[in-house]
DNA sequence: ATAGTTGTTCCCTCCTGGGGAACGTTTCTG
DNA sequence: CAGAAACGTTCCCCAGGAGGGAACAACTAT
């Protein structure tokens, strides 16, 4: 628990934070019980319990064997959210399809809390693997679905954001300044695309394309792809292109709901 | 909220009870705000205030414009989840293999609290359009899903759920009492896969095959369409056929895991 | 300008939720 | 197989935390 400058202060509820605890731990390790709780979170045993009657009651929580895990109403909470953050069909179809012409991976990611979080992605038949998975947060400095973001977010949103950047270079090409990252935000709404170049993990890279509504931008579409198969030429030529005209289709689409 | 038999007394905390429907009426409705929230829930504006500062804190929830939404966090959750269940890459592949095959839709299904979850749906290029969608939950009688994954669980649980089945007539063909739902339980076991015939929907079928590790169920694989395309012969035929060896390659790959 | 709306803060009070310890039950283990 | 260890459950107590009311501040709209 790093001290977040952007916290407000205001009164916080102490048992709801440690229902969260315990979910937070649950999601983490499936099938631990009462005791291993207690002790995990240095609560007392009848304090655990009681919570844990709480949240199976409400189904939040199953018993399974000897021990909990989370419940499936999590699944529909997501589809809910991911429903609430734009049209999730269109972005879904619009990705899949996208993975499936190229072969490699597309995602579909957008701000929240300063970073970029994955809302969809597919891999294609050539893909290569990666770690990143839906929900995943990643900073926004070092990934061109963040930097993409980011370069059309409001201009006090951009201070704000960049304000609580913490620089960790990821490989030898990651930005490790706010100069470096306002040249390179003022690149990508020059040329309408931002790229990642191998700035996130050795011998990755990426291009993406911002998804907007009116003038906010909802998120961001990207390609990512061995830098052996994505050369420089590709990357700021057809990859472009092609991540450029999906983030077209979707705001079309989106437009109108 | 009606009285549930099978839940236990045990002592239950009432702010997590709140702060958890406050998340519930956010799920339903995004973007209201402390006033809206405090009336719906008959609470004052001040103790909504305190909980929303609690969640807002734990970035599980959002301030978005005037108003609240909740948190990406839940798509992580909702993805640890469904790695808990099993091994969910398998059943995604298996899945989106067999729908392209047969254009229809295709969904893998797990039972919880009595009920059918969809962990996974995907629609084919002919498929028809149905609500369902992934985190919602049907009743176990009425969907070939239920019924197939009911068939294969130990008798004891079996019992238990029955017990506490009300059932409610979707379509004509509907089960309607326990009989008649042991006796389809007995066929479901006979063929080794569970149809639905117009039961859940008018217009639909489906076929289900069970996909177990070692002894016990973990869920069902189905493939739902229209009746015309769906004839008698080819539900007990070809497509009762697909599902089952679909099951068979999940049964496989999550044998070692 | 003003009335109505919203979110925020302050307090007070009661009751609720956390902790300790004792109790049943199951699982090791020698 | 008996004793011990570990687990979940229950009971009770009491401090302080949580909920409510009301006043305040910031906006919006008329």
């Amino acid at each position: 628990m790093s001290p977040q400058p952007n916290e407000r202060p205001g009164r916080t509820i102490r048992s709801v934070q440690i229902a969260f605890n315990i979910v937070d731990l649950l999601q983490e390790e499936a099938g631990i019980g009462v005791t291993r709780i207690a002790d995990e979170l240095g609560h007392s045993k009848s304090t655990v319990h009681s919570h844990l009657r709480t949240l199976e009651e409400r189904r939040i929580i199953v018993r399974e064997g000897d021990g909990y895990r989370l419940g499936l109403c999590f699944l529909d909470v997501a589809s809910h959210v991911r429903d609430q953050i734009g049209n999730f069909d269109i972005v879904q179809k619009e990705v899949d399809s996208l993975a499936e012409e190229t072969g490699e991976i597309v995602q579909f990611g957008v701000e929240e809390y300063g970073k970029v979080s994955y809302l969809h992605k597919t891999q294609g038949e050539n893909a290569v693997e990666t770690l990143s998975r839906v929900g995943t947060q990643q900073p926004m400095y070092s990934t061109s679905l963040g930097k993409t973001i980011l370069a059309y977010l409001p201009p006090e949103r951009i201070e704000e954001i960049a304000a609580a950047m913490e620089y960790e270079p990821k490989t030898e090409n990651t930005i490790t300044g706010p100069e470096e990252l306002f040249e390179e935000l003022e690149t990508i709404r020059e040329q309408g695309y931002g790229i990642d170049d191998e700035e996130n993990i050795n011998g990755l890279r990426c291009v993406s394309a911002p998804v907007k509504n009116d003038e906010t931008v909802l998120g961001a579409i990207s390609i990512t792809g061995p830098s052996s198969r994505f050369t420089k030429d590709r990357l700021h030529g057809e990859l472009a292109d092609r991540v450029q005209s999906a983030a077209n289709v979707i705001e079309l689409n989106t437009k109108f709901s």
